[in-house]
DNA sequence: CATTATTGACCACACTTGTAGTCAAAAGGT
DNA sequence: ACCTTTTGACTACAAGTGTGGTCAATAATG
């Protein structure tokens, strides 16, 4: 299953990660203000979706519900890794120092970084 | 200037990041072994990035020597800029511990970035 | 010099993606 | 019981993408 997820696909998905279990008008209204689409463009949206088996539904009367079948998590880590297998070699540090100097890290993501490294090593 | 850049134009791209001023031929060569695509192929790639202003040109006889006009950090940092904005809220220290999360961070890339928060934090 | 190989320009074509329309069934209001 | 609205199914269609072909000019080679 390779799951190929389009930029616009993915925002029909971040809304289902936050609120799984909806059905296709509630999403239109999630994304209210975020997307200018026409309630037609999230239902083939949603279509595409379901036929690529990253949603899968649940009927409810004269609709569905619809659940996404990858949890966020799994689809930040694909995509994270792609990513550096891409363009960094497959190795993780760079592309942090790359982060770091195309929008410098806050102080806060310095200590989580800290923390996170220091687990790391036990 | 969006510069988009597709994967298998970013094949061509990383070849002539590696070697700047090389011509068609050689970069089919240089791709033997990676992709298997024919030289037409690579051709058709040449002129869209070309066109999208990613590669200039330098005419030599009857040929033109092609060269990124964009640096591969520049690339890179954009790219992964993308990723966070798109997937991680924007934060870098989520990313890092997804990656983390997923491919194990070896001990060298563990001393990379602790060497490397420490700079950040002077 | 005649033949062959290489190169850029232009063309082709199927598949994907963004964006939405049509249609028929069903649900809900009056 | 009708009319309207909502929903999923199917269809549309232009732009982008992967993959490669044709063609004419030119360089290389016998």
């Amino acid at each position: 299953m390779s799951l190929q997820i389009t930029p616009a696909e993915l925002e029909i998905m971040k809304v289902l990660w936050k609120r799984p279990g909806i059905g296709a008008s509630e999403i239109v209204d999630a994304l209210d203000g975020e997307q200018d689409w026409s309630p037609r463009t999230v239902k083939t949206l949603l279509s595409r979706l379901v036929e690529k088996g990253a949603l899968e539904t649940e009927a409810d009367g004269r609709r569905y519900l619809y659940r996404p079948t990858v949890a966020k998590r799994d689809y930040q880590k694909k995509e994270a890794g792609q990513l550096i297998d891409k363009l960094f070699g497959g190795r993780a540090a760079p592309l942090v120092a790359q982060l770091a100097d195309a929008r410098g890290l806050s102080d806060d993501d310095i200590e989580e970084l800290e923390a996170l490294l220091g687990r790391l090593k036990q």
